[in-house]
DNA sequence: ATATCTGCAAATCGTTTGCATGGAA
DNA sequence: TTCCATGCAAACGATTTGCAGATAT
């Protein structure tokens, strides 16, 4: 979660400038928490910026992956997903509503360490995703 | 992992015919640790079954996979891969050759539980994936 | 006999790319 | 002024679908 000023020093630091689209994508991305779908992003962002194309907004996700401001999921379904959070932490999605949350923690560093044990991988990340019923479709059953 | 035999029953038990081309998706999936592609199956298929295609490959892990002999994995690339083991468990990609391959085991009930407790799912499935380079890779840098 | 399956080709859908115009530096 | 970015439209690649002929039961 950056704010404007930093979002532009870490975009100039790479030798990318620093356009209203891409502080208008960043800013949806830090301020919400349905880890949205490029087809989100976008319905979001062209209320504002009536001009904004998917093409913007894919090459933004990707330039803001690069530098390591942004993650993809990818949680099984057709699209990604993005998330401004990029603390490694798992993520569940209901698959009833397919709302995807975060999950508050897990220590994976000790998992890491025994995979890294079981298969000879030298492992530098992971992807968690659980899947289920999210209390509010759990209580329209 | 079934046998000829167990997979043609459970076809007939939900209303699938039993055809050659099912047999032998199935007998290639259950006869390789590469978690393949629907191209991979594609191709390996083909080499027997000459006019084998693509929408059967796909038609055929479809309902594989809707009756539970089959689990669909989507670890982060462009497209599925495929597994005749059904047990649920973690898979690790190398990121320098592509490779997938099998985790042996992780106690995930009582990550699912703590899960569970944590967000208030229903939680009842999950998948993880792991990231880094394989022993094969790691020799080769 | 009849419902299902195969396999071709066309369609679809998310994502990427080429390129002419526009904007940041 | 000089690149780099935008945004349209076309391309792409994996997957799905429609349908006529073939096959399992």
């Amino acid at each position: 979660m950056l704010s404007s000023n930093e979002l532009a020093k870490v975009l100039r630091d790479n030798g990318c400038k620093v356009t209203p689209q891409r502080l208008a994508v960043y800013e949806m991305l830090a301020h919400t928490k349905e880890h949205p779908t490029a087809e989100m992003i976008y319905d979001k962002v062209k209320d504002k910026y009536t001009t904004m194309s998917f093409a913007t907004v894919y090459k933004s996700v990707e330039i803001f992956s690069k530098v390591g401001i942004v993650q993809v999921l990818n949680t099984g379904e057709e699209s990604y997903r993005y998330d401004a959070n990029v603390m490694e932490h798992p993520h569940i999605r209901c698959t009833k509503c397919g709302k995807v949350f975060d999950v508050p923690h897990i220590e994976a560093k000790q998992i890491e360490d025994m995979v890294s044990k079981q298969t000879g991988f030298d492992v530098n990340g992971h992807q968690f995703y659980f899947y289920g019923v999210c209390p509010k479709c759990q209580r329209k059953a």
